[in-house]
DNA sequence: TTGTAAGCGTTATCAT
DNA sequence: ATGATAACGCTTACAA
């Protein structure tokens, strides 16, 4: 019943017979372990019958790393993340690593840096948390990976942002839009001005602009999209279609246009981006562009194992393709609707 | 550069001229530090300069403690764990007690006990773990809060979960619809037992039975609620209203009621229970049973903490009250509904 | 093949 | 008020 009941190694090579760092030897699975196989037996059913269970902190200590993992993302609610996780926690958990998990928007980035590292983290995952604008120091000496930031300083995956707005642009111009907006947060996070990017550049190069009253900051939340979309749907023209940043602010303008009256998609188009469990689930279904959220947290657990056992990290790996998912919330632009764009 | 460049409380000691514990003492903070404020200062000073960080795993091994809390839900990719998670990650957080996520749904619970306890964690929330069918002796030693599941032996918290069934089963009631269903999972998770049989007792003190094919048994999933409306709704005869354990059930629902073009809620009401944000995604948005997540994680949270700090646990803390929130998939039942039920 | 000894970075219990 | 000294449980040379 006392804590203090802990079976330790002294206690199994005591009762082998052995001493204590042989007990040691035999139970650390060494590779080039030489034991006497009769000696090995002997400990082996000494730690089954007292039921020994090594202790990983005093392991740590000694070996000068904890054999867990570091995981940071911006918002543990956002499904996105919540996959990221799910993806990283089961490769790490099969490699016999433990996760720390800091999700606590209120605190900034460092400040969890701060806590993992003293706490002898093997390795980090960091999932746009905007790695670049930390402090130099607060880094240095950790294994980092990064998750949907590129760097030139740190290796990482991240999916095809570019490709996203692209794939996202196209579907639309193909619809026959002309009148397009775009709904997105300010934030320096690289994914989303990646989004952007490519969703602009496939509309200039079809000869499309996007006027700026048509291009809404709003934070990459349900309520951020909801607000967007009303301004939008109150302006002087309005759009045939919208590209949002993530599927958070899809829903949320969805929402807007519902309650607008404004029909989807015979009014108005909207596509979003990450292909979150919840756009199956909005009426119409929403069309967006599918992101491998598991795969990126499980490729970036991985890609910190794999340093960990000492490989050199190769820079960035090619991004995740991504794929455009056509749903019910896209549909041909309506004939009547005017190519110009709003007053500016 | 190098990792071996960490500063101990060696190097402060050194620095500031003084011994080894002396620093200890000064940077641990203590109580009843009897040290002069001369010395304090130099060795903070030293300490600043040098840019001093705690070992954590060392302070660990000395103490018996990790300043670590253990986290083991079902599945982290339900947005209900997830703001549980949220919830404790927050108290523990700003405790300055790290995280440990377990959610790896395909390990056993035990196995990720094995893994915390070997961390020498300093306590575990468990979430909907069925600790009662645990093996005695996976929880001897480790301080343990349950959430959402009562016990003798582990104080913890919970919502009021028949309460839940019951405020389902009182508003169908008072809408009038008699020909009602249910569907939930079979697992023996507590919470989802007494929902069912919260709502089961007040539609049976209301003279209203519910026949065995309309009490559906599927996953608490979205897919799960799928499929067993379906079922559901290709009976021989349809209720007019259904309670689902959980809101992924429910939308799972009312996916499938739109594909069979139900009309809810004018021919089928819909009960769901959590009011994740989803709920107030779909359409029409969904009639739920809020039940207040992020704060049973924080409370577990903070009643793990008190624990730790010496104070005896109190059993098991009053529920958690859960309310009503009407919205648009529950109505009038139909006039034409036969209050009769379906031959079981 | 095995045991002895040292050390990981702290905290804690003593004398001083 | 401060400094030795011994833990904490384990790993890892090195010696036997």
């Amino acid at each position: 019943m006392a804590a203090s009941a802990r079976v330790t190694i002294r206690d199994v090579a005591q009762h082998a017979g052995v001493s204590q760092p042989t007990a040691s030897l035999v139970l650390g699975n060494h590779p080039r372990a030489r034991v006497a196989p009769a000696t090995r037996e002997r400990v082996l059913e000494a730690a089954a019958t007292l039921g020994y269970r090594p202790n990983v902190v005093a392991q740590s200590l000694a070996r000068g790393r904890s054999f867990a993992l570091g995981v940071i993302v911006p918002d543990l609610r956002n499904p996105f993340f919540a996959d990221v996780i799910a993806g990283a926690e089961r490769v790490a958990s099969a490699a016999g690593y433990a996760m720390l998990l800091c999700g606590e928007t209120e605190r900034p980035v460092a400040s969890h840096l701060d806590t993992l590292i003293s706490r002898q983290i093997d390795g980090v995952i960091l999932d746009a948390a905007n790695a670049a604008s930390l402090d130099a120091g607060a880094l240095t000496g950790v294994n980092v990976v990064l998750v949907d930031e590129p760097s030139e300083r740190w290796p990482g995956v991240a999916s095809d942002a570019t490709g996203a707005g692209r794939l996202a642009a196209e579907h639309l111009l193909g619809l026959g839009h002309r009148a397009i907006a775009f709904i997105g947060p300010s934030s320096d996070v690289h994914t989303f001005r990646m989004r952007e990017r490519g969703f602009v550049r496939a509309l200039r190069a079809a000869d499309v602009t996007l006027p700026s009253p048509w291009l809404r900051r709003a934070p990459a939340t349900v309520a951020g999209g909801r607000d967007a979309m009303r301004a939008l749907l109150n302006g002087r023209t309005r759009p045939s279609a919208v590209f949002c940043a993530n599927d958070l602010i899809a829903v949320g303008a969805l929402k807007a246009a519902a309650e607008a009256r404004v029909r989807v998609p015979a009014e108005l188009s909207l596509v979003g981006c990450d292909d979150i469990e919840m756009a199956q689930l909005v009426t119409p279904e929403l069309t967006t562009i599918a992101v491998p959220a598991r795969e990126l947290g499980a490729r970036a657990a991985r890609l910190l194992l794999r340093q960990l056992a000492g490989e050199k990290p190769r820079a960035q790996s090619a991004p995740l393709a991504v794929r455009l998912v056509a749903r019910g919330t896209t549909g041909p632009a309506p004939a009547d609707a005017s190519p110009a764009a709003p007053v500016a």
